[in-house]
DNA sequence: CTTGTTGCTTCGACACTCTAAATAACGCGG
DNA sequence: CCGCGTTATTTAGAGTGTCGAAGCAACAAG
């Protein structure tokens, strides 16, 4: 076996760990696991729309207007019309939806930082090189991601 | 922003990158995203069950039988019963089904491993190491994982 | 104002997923 | 061999996610 399949391997490896953990994530929160994400990306934005929602996930409006439906008949988040543009809507996150977040701990995210942070200076200088790498190779649109923030510092930065 | 979270917003970019190149990869091969991952799964295998199948993709052996009923229409895959164990069914994938595969051109894989390849060998190295360290960070369960094939793979394999 | 575009929602049709219950076959102790 | 617990799969019914097409409201350019 090549190397390439090698590491084609572990990058399945990962991505079978993250989508199997986001399922038992969103179960903790009591959500269905494509809610949870989309509460997680308004909460990181700190506020979102509709469009950008639908763009980012890689679905129609259709399907976000339907989940936001859902997510704000739980009460975690709510849709307030845009002043400077009247089409819009501009979603955000309520106090309960951000308590939804905090109380849903991310066991593989947590495990993953508290690996990361125990990894020596020149290893964690490596890895970053070695992921940002990767995602160049995959990621051909040179997307803006937010950071994936822990729970903690979503709490904090709402505070 | 400290490295931690650069690192994980890479990841989250590697993520992102598969899981939308996933979704038109499926339209091309005229499947669902989910089908077609079904079906990817039991070529790479030669052969699977149901059971192995739902504990692969962490679903339940219920939506396993509704998927299969699908594919199975569609003429991709075909069930036979296991003469060792007459409780089980044999999944296996129909020329018809190696056809839709090799048919399907994986853009993002085919980028990827273009790119991989077109590393110096310490760059491979390096690689290989720092997403095996990752997948091993993230992933509790040690999983085995089989090769992603590409399509040409999985054709010769067949033949 | 008229026209074209954009943002969002509604509607109807499928696909995916689960839980609970049914069926069938295995394997073991007696 | 019999009965019983376990395992593999399927069925049935309900909820969720997804889309395309159509509709509505608001913007923007002339």
């Amino acid at each position: 076996m090549d190397r390439t399949d090698i590491s084609l391997i572990a990058l399945r490896r990962i991505l079978r760990a993250t989508e199997l953990f986001g399922k038992e994530l969103a179960q903790a929160a009591g959500l269905s696991p494509v809610q949870f994400r989309v509460l997680q990306l308004i909460a990181e934005k700190g506020i979102s729309t509709p469009k950008a929602i639908s763009v980012q996930m890689g679905v129609t409006q259709a399907t976000v207007t339907a989940l936001l439906d859902k997510l704000e008949k739980q009460g975690v988040l709510k849709r307030e019309r845009s002043q400077v543009d009247r089409r819009q809507m501009n979603i955000v996150v309520t106090d309960k939806g951000f308590q939804t977040l905090a109380d849903a701990p991310d066991p593989l995210q947590q495990r993953y930082v508290r690996k990361f942070e125990a990894l020596k200076d020149w290893e964690k200088a490596q890895l970053i090189a070695s992921l940002e790498k990767v995602a160049a190779m995959l990621d051909a649109h040179e997307l803006d991601a937010s950071p994936l923030l822990d729970v903690g510092d979503i709490k904090r930065h709402h505070q």
